[in-house]
DNA sequence: CGCGAAATGTAGCCTGGGCTACAACTTTGG
DNA sequence: CCAAAGTTGTAGCCCAGGCTACATTTCGCG
């Protein structure tokens, strides 16, 4: 072969890395969205919203121990770390960007909330902050 | 816990499959971008431009074969089945809408490049076709 | 031609993320 | 208050997708 493109590695290995992190954020943020909504979460629910058995559930949630983001008790509900809480926070609004501007561009509603749910992994600060920005700048040229 | 939205659940879902399919939609159009180029797909090459190990390229390769979209000889180049080649075209099709998308919101031409080989496979069909319809509206308003 | 280098293949390891089946613990209502 | 139901945990399976080490085959050149 000639030469090989290093944009185009640094491309797939970033996907890699993405996806291998999916997993945990989408994770948090159900934590951090079951906290809110009953004060904590428990296996059967994560399970249960995230489309999964429960064991895969329990599974995760020991991943996420393992790496800092949550804490729990046998038989007692998940909790998240301050780091944790974080990634979820940071998470969640960055799942709203992504839909804003999915819906911006003239994704429908319904399909845009789909499609967010694996394209927000893949979305780097940098695109997170251009899409922002169109979206300041869209919000504002608006004839509503 | 009270309802369980089912649009979630399936957003979840739809996730974990793009993830799944992936794999096999990078190593179709690095083929097709390989036979283009030199005549045939070797797994040297493909490893390369994957940035992965050999055998591990050699692995996703018998899956692709598993599946009806390549066929090889042993010690042989790698080709694509017509099923194949038709996913190559249609991931190559949604490789450069994606970019462009991105690049016409507002998203640094390199970064876009590294982020789209993440986004792409999650991009539905219909979130496809309202990017080619905005991409078409912003071309035509243009001041160029 | 034949030999060393390069390419390809194979074996075997690891981790993640799914699942089912079953065991153990907790909650609850009769 | 205690048994049944519900919840959580554990064991053990599967497959994908990484890797290294080593075997085999093909290629290219002296
Ligand atoms: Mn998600
Ligand atoms: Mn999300
Ligand atoms: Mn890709
Ligand atoms: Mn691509």
């Amino acid at each position: 072969m000639t030469e090989t493109d290093p944009t185009q590695i640094k491309g797939f290995d970033r996907a890699r890395q993405a996806a291998s992190r999916a997993l945990a954020e989408d994770y948090v943020e159900m934590i951090s969205d079951l906290a809110r909504e009953f004060g904590e979460a428990r296996i059967t629910d994560i399970a249960a919203r995230l489309g999964v058995a429960h064991p895969t559930a329990n599974k995760a949630v020991a991943r996420l121990k393992r790496e800092g983001l949550a804490v729990s008790r046998p038989y007692r509900g998940v909790f998240l770390t301050e780091e944790g809480e974080a990634l979820a926070e940071q998470v969640r609004a960055r799942h709203r960007v992504v839909v804003a501007l999915l819906r911006a561009v003239g994704v429908p509603d319904e399909v845009a909330e789909l499609d967010a749910e694996g394209i927000e992994h893949h979305v780097s600060q940098r695109t997170l902050r251009a899409f922002e920005a169109y979206l300041a700048r869209s919000e504002t040229g608006k004839q509503g």
